[in-house]
DNA sequence: TGTACATCAGTGAACGCGCGTTCACTGATGTAC
DNA sequence: TGTACATCAGTGAACGCGCGTTCACTGATGTAC
């Protein structure tokens, strides 16, 4: 890696923390170039505006992500041919994943980015929304496997339960910050993958 | 209500709307006063500091939503002798009040709280986390009497699933905001209704 | 291989503005006798 | 009922600090011929 894109992922990885703890807008530019060792006008070299930090950090983010879960969710396909236990494994990989992060998950931005979005311009709000539909568009899918070879017990909307995903692990994260409970995180999503062997299941 | 507490509500509704929107942080004092028709120093006759406010504010949140919740389990349980119907009639009325919302629910403070605590004092994380501890208390006695009549078809644990409805709710506001959905959170709380009927509801 | 130039990755100083907080004061309302 | 005093609900001016952003500049590295 560069010098230049090197100090450039440097000043991310402290931003990303601070705004996790403080939220956008209190993350100021002076904090972080004091903890990367630069001057405020190196910032302005690698970020035009405070703006184009903030699409940064959700645009990694987001690819951050998709090879987590590519790597997870292939992992767990490579483990069952089946896409109910396929799913059902890569739930649990996900659940175990996020429990065993040292100091517990810290956060998702693309949560911090929507309870704030009135600080952001329409170009960080996009990808925010983006973001989310990314996961729709990934999880529908196996959802519709699933659906094809075992009849849902319940009427459920596919695109809402891919969506289930995403809300339960944000869902969990809130919670798990306001109860300071690193394994409240985890523990919702394997109640998440007990509704799916309910819904799915076949009965023995 | 007298002058100074009309005044001080009118603070908050103020302070309540822009912290949803923005965070804490960025939500002036001057932009609040400004709004109220009051000047800056009639401010900090109501709140000795910023941290007093954000404090009010969740305070204020909890008291409202016990209000609410009472209110809709209430009527719940007035409709159904039974445990398990009166959930699911509480579950289908929440889902349908936050559907019903004029530009859909503004969100939740602690959520904001939770994702901005570092810039809080103690007492502010505390009475957050007393916050959500309060949903729970106020729904594992539902579930241990559902439990009791209807054996769970999967091992769960009930403290964790009453965070479920707070999870899916906190989750649910954060897929809505970054989606610019406002169905989205009565959406998953229908899914999670349907969780608790496989979960619980004998087959027939 | 040497030289000229371009680009990269920053530095340092300055800017104006808005922020939270303090303090001495004030007019209107409420209470005691 | 009238008067004295206390409390309530604010006002107005000032404070120092930190913020995001700009601008002219610079030393080190890369590229062309």
């Amino acid at each position: 890696m560069a010098r230049g894109s090197e100090t450039r992922s440097k000043i991310m990885d402290i931003a990303q923390e601070a705004v996790l703890a403080k939220g956008f807008d209190s993350t100021s530019i002076e904090e972080i170039v004091a903890s990367a060792e630069i001057t405020k006008s190196g910032f302005f070299y690698h970020f035009k505006d405070k703006n184009a930090l903030a699409y940064a950090l959700i645009e990694r983010h987001i690819g951050v992500e998709d090879a987590l879960f590519d790597d997870l969710f292939g992992r767990a396909r490579d483990l069952s041919d089946d896409p109910l236990q396929a799913m059902l494994i890569g739930l649990k990989l996900l659940a175990e994943l996020i429990e065993d992060m040292p100091g517990g998950h810290p956060g998702c931005i693309v949560a911090t980015a929507a309870y704030q979005d009135r600080l952001f311009n329409n170009d960080v709000r996009e990808i925010n929304a983006r973001a989310v539909l990314g996961w729709r568009a990934r999880f529908r899918p196996m959802f519709d496997d699933i659906a094809a070879k075992y009849p849902p017990r319940e009427a459920v909307d596919l695109d809402q339960l891919a969506d289930m995903v995403s809300t339960v692990i944000e869902g969990g994260l809130v919670m798990g910050r306001a109860l300071a409970n690193p394994a409240a995180t985890s523990q919702q999503i394997m109640l998440f993958r007990s509704y799916i062997k309910l819904l799915f299941q076949p009965q023995d």
